[in-house]
DNA sequence: GATGAATGAGTGTTCATTCAT
DNA sequence: TATGAATGAACACTCATTCAT
């Protein structure tokens, strides 16, 4: 890559992290492509250079922060098989950037079809890594025999609570630590077997 | 009250009846004040003799709506001792109503603290209902020792997750009908006692 | 007619007599709304209160104008049947608003298609009358058996063609008083009946 | 010339090439000049190494075409002393490029001064030789004694309304070629002499 | 000579709010 | 009390032109 083209992904990356930085102090949908262009540091009209239109830097800001959070918890999944670990080390992960997620919770819902869809899809992926662990601890008889659809969309609808109206839940600080324990205790409760 | 006053609570009440109409359809949020205005069959400039703001009419809106519902389920607890029942006929009401909640789910994180605090008051008042119903379950063993804040927190952010991306989980229809058994089901197994 | 609705009308008026203005001066497409709302001597949002948009600020301006205009042409027809008398006065109309006729022969032929296709209507009732007294005349055998239609084509295009590049015949003053002689005596030499 | 000048031609020639197929297909006023870079295959920036700004090039690119069109007709008029023999080829050599002149007549009174004399002196070149031809045609009596100049802006008008506004008069398909016969007919019934 | 990233003034349009009627 | 015309800051997006590479 010449000087050109690294000063132009520079470029890029400042928008992107500009954009990142905003998305999580106040949100996208409310703010103006002007007010992303100046944290950036560049000109108004150099955004729509590198983004043809303000959905699809949202997108790109989504999907690449989405992608290295799948990558995270990829990896995550290989290496345990207990669910509680697993839980717990999904919400450090969370929690390390508690502020994008909480962004994403609360404009989620506004998204427009398509980008809803991406990243719910991406949601389905992690949750397909639950449900096969959660499946072989109902074998082993060490989990009940709970619907597991049904009780991770209780996990991940709480989660994305928390998340939502985190400064509902929390002045300051992370929502995910402070609730950590009572969601990894819910869900043992959940999947606790009959005795 | 006199004729004058009457006529004004009269118009009060237009305003707020198309805004809660417009509300359900699309949000409040991204809707203008002159689009509610003519839903009224008033003026635009009416509306803000009635309301110093959009916000306040959106407070007042909501305010209204919650506390009739509030009253509705009020009744319900006070018939039902049993879990079970007081959540399915809670989710009944809700369904009753499901354009309005889902609209409320979704805008719920972007009102202003004030607003997001007096929802999740009236939230916290049911939440306390089914709270007491719970503990009693506890102390006759009926139930298992769950921590109760916690596995209410996991249901009513389970409702909300499926109200705020409603259209993302049913085509048309309601959401709630849809999942209806699947959330009672996994609340009963929360909740279900050590044997 | 109440002050509040004749304030409003004043306004409007006041918009398309900026416009009108403009029109002539530079032509509209090429002129922002905000320089059309500065003229007008009102805030820019003012304009769109009146006019859902640009293009149909334009549609009503040319329609108003050439509305009147048709009218003065209506009444020219029914008093005589001359085609010298007609074209004449015919060009002494347009005279009277050449300004105007100039910038619509400039901007015609990149209007959207319908604007151009109302205008051309326009035009084409105009050529009736004119085909009328010449039919007649032909009839008579005071004119030559020219083909009308072409004839007239020869006719609407000359003036077209004179006053879309009105600045490149005259340094000012009108073209179509400094060319009314010749387009006179031209159409008089092709309506010339072979003797 | 050397390497580096016939290359730096090369590229001039491939920016008006482009630009002429542009200016064609849409015209070059609403077309930005980074698609006229785009379509001939070089960089933004390298455009106004070769142009110092957009007016300029519109001047070069319809100098040379016109320059080229000047050729055909000059070898034309040489070739015939009939009107109508002239007329129909020089309607040809229109039909034959009427893509670019019908742009040309749309966007001709938009031009600016400069341009518009420069495109209006190479017109008036060509009136002379059609001047000529009339003029001997009158001295020996085939031709009545119209004044020519009226006559031949009666004609350039004419052809120039045709071609300006040619998607009203055609779907598709030449207007000059369906309009040739009446264009011919209409100039023959001018230049008839009295009998 | 060629590149193409960057600029920034400019575009048409929206909307919560004000205030004379 | 009710009206609705007016406001003007804000918005997403465009484009001819510049200049460091």
């Amino acid at each position: 890559m010449n000087k050109r083209q690294a000063q132009k992904q520079f470029t890029r990356e400042k928008i992107i992290a500009a954009a990142k930085q905003i998305f999580i102090e106040k949100g996208i949908i409310n703010t103006a492509t002007s007010q992303i262009a100046e944290a950036a540091g560049i000109a108004h009209g150099t955004l729509f250079l590198h983004f043809p239109n303000k959905d699809s830097l949202v997108v790109e800001l989504l999907d690449a922060e989405l992608s290295k959070f799948s990558n995270n918890i990829k990896q995550l999944i290989v290496e345990t098989a207990d669910v509680n670990i697993l839980l717990s080390q999904y919400l450090d992960i969370i929690q390390a950037e508690e502020g994008f997620f909480s962004s994403l919770a609360r404009e989620l819902p506004n998204y427009k079809d398509e980008l809803r869809r991406k990243i719910l899809f991406r949601e389905s992926l992690i949750r397909e890594h639950f449900h096969q662990v959660i499946e072989k601890g109902i074998e082993q008889n060490i989990y009940a025999q709970v619907d597991i659809p049904s009780a991770l969309t209780f996990l991940f609808g709480t989660i994305n609570y928390y998340l939502s109206l985190k400064t509902s839940f929390v002045q300051q600080g992370s929502v995910i630590e402070k609730f950590k324990p009572s969601i990894i205790k819910t869900m043992k409760d959940l999947l606790l077997p009959v005795q």
